[in-house]
DNA sequence: GCCTCCATCTTTCCATTGTCAAGATTTGCG
DNA sequence: CGCAAATCTTGACAATGGAAAGATGGAGGC
């Protein structure tokens, strides 16, 4: 299979320059991904599904710490748009959309796991990267909004911080525990949203609907 | 400094057998992860900090999955151990007793970052080790024990399985975003504690005092 | 249209790591 | 005391990251 890829691969390219090496190295990065893991995600690996020689990748991202941030960068994006879809099907109430945005994590992480350990395993990405950057901030603004109907004070920045980092938390703590196989490991039911903490109804000041 | 303590190590060891090389090599690697990170923990830096061959490893552990297990193993009980002295040295008062463990939790992820994220990354361990399944067992049942005053009929299995759920999922997720850096990230304080969650606050049965 | 420079690749090499196999050495038990 | 097992050492191979040197093609300027 993977023989194969390459060799078609090759065959689509005859000419020295590959046209678009960059967006083709991160499909292939996402493909392995998808297939073999996170750990079989190497320059090596990628430049052979991309149909070139073992060093090209550096000229695009300079090492593999550079590929993995691309890497996480549009796991971001992935991230963001579950969500958001999970969303878009919810009812505008507050409590339906925090519940929709709890769904829309689960289901992001549940499907994607190695994307989800990538993206939070800071230490191997490079920050520097500006797409990846907005692409984090930009998932934390979508938290903030769904997070602000529930501040009694909108404008109270200590109170925001605090909800957000509380759902956050409960969130994300759930969705880690749950792929590294720890809640199944104890007797938790592994079906992945069954206990999902119903985080509206702990929330201080959940807002009544209108 | 690393080649005068490997000359030490051999200086020390004028026979074939070292003696007690699997706990030699589980102190070496507890030293290189506490001085270098984890990434620097591998089969040929603890053969090396030991004095021994790079091969010799393998007879104790199988492979670095083998040894790495024997490190998580060390630090679920070092885990365990710090939450117990925190709790130890709070109330009895169950409400003290929650939020002593959410700070021996917290406590152990911003000293030991490294260890806890090898602990929490299931897929790297060997859960056939033992030694390694009964020492995270142990943390849940310390979890359980902590928890189990919060519930209404403390025989009742699946509202003990939704607390335990919710508290751990509430500490771990804070502990892990704290560490890796993205509450800071996002403008939450990276003071460790100031944000953690009050997990008793928002238990829906919370016994008070007696 | 040609030339030059830059971008984009290829090839080669080195260091490090995990792991395996063969063999050496020591220890413990019968 | 001898033997088997445990515990090591030595050597080798494959895979990987990354660097350096060089090859190739494309684009822009004249």
């Amino acid at each position: 299979m993977s023989g194969k890829t390459e060799a078609a691969a090759r065959a689509r390219r005859d000419s020295y320059h590959h046209g678009n090496l960059r967006q083709g190295l991160i499909e292939a990065a996402l493909a392995i991904v998808a297939e073999q893991g996170l750990a079989a995600v190497t320059l090596r690996a990628c430049a052979s599904r991309a149909g070139v020689s073992h060093a090209a990748p550096a000229h695009h991202f300079g090492n593999l710490q550079g590929l993995l941030s691309e890497l996480a960068a549009v796991a971001f994006r992935r991230f963001h748009a579950t969500i958001a879809a999970e969303q878009a099907a919810a009812g505008p109430d507050p409590r339906a959309q925090l519940a929709a945005a709890g769904c829309g994590y689960l289901r992001f992480a549940t499907a994607n796991p190695d994307l989800f350990r990538l993206m939070f395993s800071a230490g191997r990405l490079d920050w520097t990267n500006t797409t990846l950057a907005e692409a984090s901030r930009a998932a934390y603004r979508q938290l903030a909004d769904t997070v602000r109907p529930f501040q009694r004070d909108p404008d109270d920045e200590e109170e925001g911080v605090r909800l957000r980092t509380l759902v956050w938390s409960m969130v994300h703590g759930y969705a880690h525990l749950l792929l590294e196989g720890y809640l199944a490991q104890h007797g938790v039911s592994a079906d992945g949203l069954s206990h999902l903490p119903d985080i509206a109804a702990l929330l201080p000041y959940p807002p009544s609907d209108g």
